[in-house]
DNA sequence: TCGATTTTTGTAATCGATTACATCTTGTGA
DNA sequence: TCACAAGATGTAATCGATTACAAAAATCGA
């Protein structure tokens, strides 16, 4: 009848399964975290009572007496890609198996949103942070940083002292894709970019023009358009692509969303894929294999980019060892599928070849 | 030169902030959480402190004190599947606002671990659970429940006492596909489900049944293919549909990916979607306007969905109303698509007409 | 100005565990 | 059997906040 039926519980705390045992809550405690530490025979008389009343410890007690939150923060820009909730599941695979949760950030691709996620943090509710994100977390970053919690950046070089990265080789990969377009018999290049500012942005960017100059072009031979890393994105760049005269034939998308959106709205107009033009995405996400044609891109190994990431911030919160040392830089992987295909010159007409 | 030199941090403590203030603890606690009961004059100066110091109060020692975590569990089935990623926005979004912070239990389609979020919901980590999941937690449930903790169920309806049921309108969604595809002349049907026994597809599947009964079909008319909500359940789907004599000419798939996953297939073996065969999908998920064809599908509430969750979760956290009273159906908007299209019979001889 | 009332501030208990240190047991060898 | 070491257990301090209650200060009316 009470309005609070419900919910009510009787708490069992520590020291009622102590008097339940006949022991010290000290005994009980030990038993729990530390059974070698008290004799087979109390042991068994504290697992008893432990049993019996259904005693489990509060969690928030033990944070505050231990200091460890067993707690970690993901920073993600946007959970809808799945590549973020792929490097998540081995985050996840990674925390999980040494007894550590996970909050979650999410900034929706929306920068403001950084700031709860920094009290967040200082108000030491984490451990540690896993920072997915390819922004400089600005002013964030640095109170993050000062207030020494360890923080391993993924998905982003952050060039600062005291924050490892875990990247892939977003810079080797973009050049990789000039060159493959290159050898291909493509002699006009578009890019389609991330997000501007962001750093992962940034190195892809970097590559993509090192391989244009590498293979002899210079930048009258490409075209950049920008936007975040989403579908849309790839639709936009279509339409200014649509729009021109003297089309590139060979397309980088620093994303496989983008390069998806991108292809869907070329093909609308009729544009073939890759007889008209070519398309390298990047990331490897499963989409991309259910796609019409497949797509050509390269797979980043987001799982266990997501493990890595994961243990190496146990490993500094544990150890607390040098951040410096722990950088590591993933390779990835060509998928060479439908999309691309060699360039077919006007005068050869027609001679089609399917992807290579 | 030490080793932990750059994990140094002096934490402040609010001791550190009253002996500043030439206040008591109890005074800088007050400016702090209800400014209204001290003097302006007093809070001005606490607030000095606060500044000048830093001090960021340790939100454990809080959540200790108050009994009140402050975060919420939210268990998904998968994450890579943008649905629970969608759904999770609007939770996010929700909770955000009334400073919960979000911990994730992802069960990567495995109910095994789903005792490791038990656990963590029982040492009273979380203040209430979310649950996005399809299958009922068996054991679990009735431990977490028995907590007392508020439990709220999505995408899946739980009848059991004291567990609030946000869902959408499945069975009616069901039935309607049923209708749909008879109207446009399909008499034999295919259905691909999502793993048996999660109750999410018991729903769906009845109301397809029905929709099948209300037509005047039978059981004879009907093909049913099983599998977990991801793209190769629909590949194998497909490849069950391959080997047909008597193939169905009406699909539907309770959930997007396995229908794009089917298409995929069948559109490599030269079938064409949707004159030979027809499909409608479940979800609305974004990458099902990107497909060729673009998919016909159910789009659910799914932004919306985690908002009336996580706000009735927060309603039971805080006013412990009667969770029988907040069960809610949001219905779906099925997206007539490129996917569908009136059967085309033989003796029609090709009359094609694109999709409705 | 004084006492009563209201407002503001301080003292100390509390949340529920862990753990340093003290104390009590047990075991061992002479 | 006794002295001593090693092992097991207990006592009480501690983590860092909040808050009931007590005490002090401010306000007010006569």
């Amino acid at each position: 009848m009470s309005r609070k039926r419900w919910r009510a519980v009787k708490e069992i705390r520590i020291a009622d399964v102590a008097r339940l045992a006949g022991v010290s809550t000290a005994t009980v405690s030990r038993v729990l975290s530390d059974p070698d530490k008290v004799r087979q025979k109390t042991h068994d008389l504290v697992m008893e009572a432990v049993r019996r009343s259904g005693y489990i410890p509060n969690s928030t007690a033990q944070k505050l007496r231990t200091r460890r939150t067993m707690n970690v923060l993901v920073i993600a820009p946007r959970l809808t890609n799945p590549v973020f909730a792929e490097i998540l599941r081995g985050v996840d695979d990674e925390l999980t198996q040494s007894g550590y949760g996970i909050i979650i950030g999410n900034l929706d691709n929306r920068r403001e949103r950084e700031a709860r996620y920094v009290d967040l943090a200082l108000s030491r509710q984490v451990d540690g942070i896993l920072l997915l994100t390819g922004y400089i977390p600005e002013n964030g970053a640095r109170s993050m940083r000062d207030s020494g919690l360890p923080i391993v950046a993924m998905c982003a070089a952050i060039h600062e002292d005291g924050i490892p990265n875990i990247v892939v080789q977003d810079r080797e990969a973009a050049r990789q894709a000039v060159e493959y377009l290159a050898r291909l018999g493509h002699r006009k290049f578009g890019y389609i970019s991330g997000t501007l500012g962001s750093i992962i942005e940034v190195e892809r960017f970097a590559g993509f023009q090192e391989g244009i100059a590498a293979a002899g072009f210079s930048q009258d031979d490409v075209v950049r358009w920008e936007g975040p890393f989403v579908f849309s994105t790839g639709v936009s760049a279509a339409e200014a692509f649509l729009q021109m005269k003297d089309r590139p034939t060979g397309i980088f998308a620093a994303c496989d969303e983008s390069a998806i959106g991108f292809i869907k709205r070329v093909r609308a107009e009729r544009i073939r894929v890759p007889q008209d033009v070519s398309v390298i995405g990047f990331d490897g996400i499963e989409y991309a294999d259910y796609t019409e044609p497949t797509l050509t891109t390269f797979r980043q190994p987001l799982h266990e980019l997501g493990c890595v990431g994961a243990d190496v911030l146990l490993k500094l919160i544990h150890n607390a060892m040098k951040p410096e040392d722990w950088s590591i830089r993933l390779p990835v992987t060509l998928l060479e599928r439908e999309t691309t295909g060699p360039v077919l010159h006007k005068d050869y007409k027609s001679l089609r070849r399917s992807a290579v």
